[in-house]
DNA sequence: ACCCATTTTTAAGAAAGCATAAAGTACCCT
DNA sequence: AGGGTACTTTATGCTTTCTTAAAAATGGGT
């Protein structure tokens, strides 16, 4: 599940250049050579973030960014030129999450994209549920009963995996993808493992049943 | 409660002239006609405000303003001469909230003056707590059980930032994004070294637990 | 009921993450 | 110039977490 960048430029060769960097660190990327386009493209919600060019033909960007801002409120990134310090304050005041002057540096782009990415999912902080466990993700704390449980970063994650997907059968695989990630190499038990560790402190400790074994299969959690 | 703002300019007309505006506006105004005493007296934490001329003798207003960031966030906005645009990059990459151009209609002055104090009284007027401490963010003071807790300005953002987030886990890179900044080169561990600070001075200090890790994850301030 | 594939459990070594002290650097003040 | 303060980097030991592997248990098909 890659993050989804629009990246709306009018210089050809500079867009270019950019997205090739985005690919290579594992981003998708689309791109939008003006203003109107760039617009119409980033209220299709298919994407996470937005690096807008302050200089486009059709719409200027901070034309862009304010029809945006009402009705999104989709990551923006700015990007100026070098002298145009006018854009800079007035871009920020009308809802950008970020500016960045060119030329820049690739890794501070990438530092602010990861940055402005970072702040969006920390917006979105909820609370997920089974039967009387909660998991609130941004505290990082889970209670059963009102009663917290301490859990590791592996057994945070598989839980919050699990919680995700509740009544959804995850394979092995699955789990091993999204908690330790794609690039995990070789055969391992470690789902198993963890499972084990979550069943001990939830299930076991409380006297119930949350998580459940489809033999063949995976697997998941269901609250009955 | 007039708001009190301090004018560092050494063209005595010029300064003459915006005085009499101000205080027209209604705001308290004091003057400075060159760096050294400029700074001195926007240190002194009497003021809400600082137009700050760049061209200045004895201290250039962008060192003033260097030495200023180091210790306040008095918001600022400096005063440059019409083609110095490197000054007015510079001077917002160093921490100035705006800049404008000599010569200025008053009233633009003015409309900047509104939309700086308007920012600052936005982020601060606050104060923050987590049991026994009590941070006042625009005093820049910390008590514990009534007690003055002296901070570095990099302690003091760093709990600022805990403490704006308690009860959420903050990663080490959302720290350094957010109090050293987006340019911060290659890998470091001032965090945790600055949370080792924080810790020492005030949970060492006064026996309690507010500063917690979260291994694999972060940092976090509960009060429990 | 028995067997085999699958899953669970256990345990121990490896690795990662963290705390801390101390050295190093930059910068200002006098 | 020298001393002081704030900040950053480096190094080290320690603790927790993670991984692996192998033994024990389980379940379902025949």
């Amino acid at each position: 599940m890659a993050e989804n960048i629009l990246l709306v430029e009018d210089e050809e060769k500079l867009a270019r250049m950019v997205e090739m960097e985005l690919r290579y660190e594992g981003y998708e990327v689309a791109k939008a050579f003006d203003g109107r386009s760039g617009l119409e493209q980033a209220l299709s919600g298919k994407y996470d973030l937005v690096l807008l060019d302050i200089m486009l033909p059709q719409l200027s960007g901070m034309e862009v960014l304010r029809r945006l801002r009402r009705e999104s409120d989709l990551p923006v990134i700015m990007l100026t030129a070098r002298d145009s310090v006018i854009d800079k304050v007035s871009g920020l005041d009308s809802g950008a999450d970020d500016y960045i002057t060119k030329p820049f540096a690739i890794e501070e782009l990438l530092a602010r994209i990861r940055a402005a990415l970072r702040k969006r999912s920390v917006r979105s902080g909820k609370i997920l549920t089974a039967g009387d466990l909660v998991m609130d993700v941004e505290r990082h704390q889970v209670t059963v009963k009102g009663q917290s449980v301490e859990l590791t970063k592996k057994e945070f994650d598989l839980l919050h995996q699990l919680l995700e997907n509740k009544g959804r059968v995850l394979t092995r695989e699955a789990l091993l993808d999204s908690v330790w990630g794609f690039d995990f190499v070789g055969e391992t038990n470690s789902v198993d493992v963890y499972i084990r560790f979550l069943r001990s402190k939830i299930d076991e400790a409380f006297g119930f049943k949350l998580i459940h074994t489809v033999r063949g299969v995976g697997y998941v959690i269901r609250e009955d």
